[in-house]
DNA sequence: ATAGTTTCTTAACATAGATCAATGCACAAC
DNA sequence: GTTGTGCATTGATCTATGTTAAGAAACTAT
């Protein structure tokens, strides 16, 4: 089975050829994922990180009301694992599921341990993986504390035009933080504005 | 002036004696700070962290409405910095200021490069915080999305107990998301609560 | 095509929390 | 002491968003 773009992916970002490279990326398997299907489910322990060859995952828990929020869309390119539960070997509180058929890099946990040992530059480039997530994280709370609802959608948009084509509306607002009757409201408000200017 | 608390602190998450660690504690500098005055404000770069040898910063936003947001309360034997900014170069969004008289330690931006040569396990150590401000980050953002006013404040007096007595209830509103009038309402509410008991 | 899900929209009503405005306390300055 | 200045509380009202319920539309599977 071909790893076509993890390989590329790797080998760019740490400047590297990918037949150096190779042997390591060898070591992680791939998956098939049909939709639906879980790679993580709460309470368990998440020992990889998913690389995403095609297709769509989505990350998210359930709150003690039964509530969903989706804390990420992972498309084609992306990475996602629960970090905290891997770096504190903790059971996650997250759900890890397919939202479209995928093909899937399973990275081990002590992928970031071998990488480091065999691959000088690796520990910086992971730093930036990081220091990504934590700016990311950051600019949610900003909203989720300073913007409403419509301003949310608006920069969801602008973010992630392409996802919003790609799952349904009831999933967009649990990351919004909104109802999907609420997210209803928020487009037809905009639809309105934009149809009388 | 004395670096009691920075060396020891740093000393033994490095498991290193004090004498070793010393001379790269050397190169940071001391300041005091008074109530009131910025050691970072909104569109600076920061180039500092900051460790809090005694009083209080916080740290806080101002959106395009003119609202604060609390970042972050950092006391005594605690760390901020806005990491955005020092690891990307791009300006700050923050302001941090002394809400108490403070002793700080300032930690130059290339601190983390120094100790990464010079001390084999520091990279881990720094990873470690990395990851702890992750996860608490990704918590924040949980209650956001899926806790009331009063859940948030119900988990911010049990996760800060401290912190409660010593800053003005306008800055923890802020800091949950409310104003500070909703907060005096649910204080209320729960003081009736536990009266009725 | 038909039936069965799932998603989306709409509307009426409910509610948490915001806003506005007034009052009462503290504690600091003089 | 008196006089400020910031902080907390309270009440009245307002607004954004949630809830419930129903029907329409889209998509799936037979």
């Amino acid at each position: 089975m071909s790893s076509g773009k993890f390989l590329t992916y790797i080998a760019s970002h740490l400047n590297r050829d990918e037949a150096e490279i190779s042997s390591i990326v060898a070591s992680c398997s791939f998956k098939n994922v049909k939709k639906g299907s879980y790679l993580l489910q709460a309470n368990e322990h998440c020992n990889h990180g998913f690389f995403v060859e095609t297709g769509l995952l989505r990350q998210y828990s359930i709150d003690k009301k039964g509530k969903e929020h989706t804390i990420s869309f992972v498309p084609e390119d992306w990475f996602v694992t629960d970090r905290d539960s891997v770096f504190f070997n903790r059971p996650s509180k997250y759900f890890i599921q397919a939202q479209e058929d995928s093909q899937v890099v399973l990275i081990d946990q002590n992928y970031e341990k071998l990488m480091s040992e065999k691959i000088p530059n690796f520990a910086e480039f992971n730093n930036r993986l990081l220091h990504n997530h934590i700016s990311q994280l950051q600019e949610r709370i900003d909203l989720l504390l300073g913007a409403t609802a419509k301003e949310r959608y608006l920069h969801f948009i602008k973010m992630y035009p392409d996802i919003l084509l790609r799952v349904p509306q009831t999933m967009v607002a649990s990351y919004l933080g909104i109802t999907p009757e609420g997210l209803s409201r928020v487009r037809k408000d905009l639809a309105l504005k934009n149809f009388k200017k």
